[in-house]
DNA sequence: TCGTTTTCTGACCCTATGGTCAAGTGAAAC
DNA sequence: GTTTCACTTGACCATAGGGTCAGAAAACGA
């Protein structure tokens, strides 16, 4: 479906930067195509078109096509993992839980690809990253839950079950990446501007921390 | 991936009542199928074997994968539109969004399947829904906000955006359908019990009828 | 019972696609 | 200059999978 404009080229001339170079060239073709067209959909061909480079050529960095979508869904679990900080150094539910929807809204804006592939992964039953989920993301989920209770024990926000807290933080924010073509349809076919990212961000944040009784 | 669970069969005479029937067996086995393996990692061999057909049964019924994935598509987003009702004959916003996260709550627990295929219909640009999206949702839609805005105007709740509120109530209630893998690992891999729907409904309806100012 | 209509199905076809390979190319090392 | 080695690539292979079809088998009506 979408349509080869090329992924941008940056020529070096150093030797270990020319794999560097065409592996990235490669990923983030490969992002948007699984993206867009899921796992089954989408083609080696497809992807090489993206990237400007020869089938054959993918097949020398990436062996195989399920080698490639596994690099691609590591990488935004890594991303998507670092949020977490925002997190960890706050003093309360209002700065912690505020700036991590930030940040999570900006991964959406930014990585919009990334966030699907990773929902199209979760929906299909994780069988590329179950383990991720059995360890590392247990183990975030359940440390996040005890700074939540902290706060709730401190009387900082109102006592409300934190793993839904948690999940109601994703949803809403991976919402406007993963569904971000219907949000697009229903604002006229337009992408959101700026200030209507703004203007999202600061609804979710507001209803949250109001619903959580952190303000 | 999907092992061949049969779909259970209703065998009876009356003629007219196998197509129906054929169909239905086929609609069920495909959203699932469709769901857990998406458009282009499906097959119509696999589908056929979970209805316990033969494959070119199914395209007795149905003539092509594309016609049978849209037919999937649409039941999903008749349901779904069901859920409006809810919140048409409301009095406020706590009766009607209650109910509206309510409902929305039991189509993710009843139809996750359904659901993951919207989703991913969605994330892949909605191909085959397009006109839906630009037509029966975007009236929907702009309706409901003509509701909250009223409700916002006569001091029912606070000034929030109602789109972004109905993004919000939108992305709550499916994560737990679309997610649910992750939920369920996250659950030290059990599904959910009655009373943990029951007690995520209530999160997302306090924190969301809270967050509102509505209560 | 017999003809007609609907349903069923194994066998087949053909394209798309993941993956291979062997022969290049060219920049660096010596 | 020559060797080396990472990289490049067109041509090719094998299989999977959507779709077809002709004929068999039920189901039904008269």
């Amino acid at each position: 479906m979408p349509e080869p404009a090329r992924i941008s080229r940056i020529r070096s001339g150093r030797r270990t930067d020319i794999r560097r170079e065409n592996e990235r060239l490669i990923l983030d073709a490969a992002e948007r195509v699984f993206a867009e067209a899921g796992f089954g959909g989408a083609t080696m061909q497809l992807i090489a078109d993206m990237a400007g480079l020869p089938k054959a050529n993918l097949h020398y960095y990436f062996p195989t096509k399920e080698a490639l979508y596994r690099r691609v869904v590591q990488n935004i679990f890594e991303i998507w993992l670092d949020a977490a900080s925002s997190f960890d150094d706050a003093a309360g539910p209002v700065e912690g839980i505020g700036a991590y929807v930030e940040a999570k809204m900006e991964i959406s804006r930014r990585h919009p690809h990334g966030s699907k592939v990773w929902a199209a992964e979760v929906m299909h039953g994780a069988p590329v990253i179950q383990d991720y989920l059995e360890t590392t993301l247990r183990d975030w989920t359940n440390g996040r839950i005890s700074v939540i209770q902290r706060w709730i024990d401190q009387g900082q926000m109102a006592p409300i079950n934190p793993r839904h807290l948690l999940y109601m933080l994703w949803a809403t924010t991976q919402h406007y990446a993963d569904f971000g073509h219907q949000i697009e349809t229903l604002n006229a076919d337009h992408p959101l501007t700026d200030q209507q990212w703004r203007d999202a961000t600061d609804s979710v944040k507001a209803i949250i921390l109001r619903g959580i009784g952190a303000v």
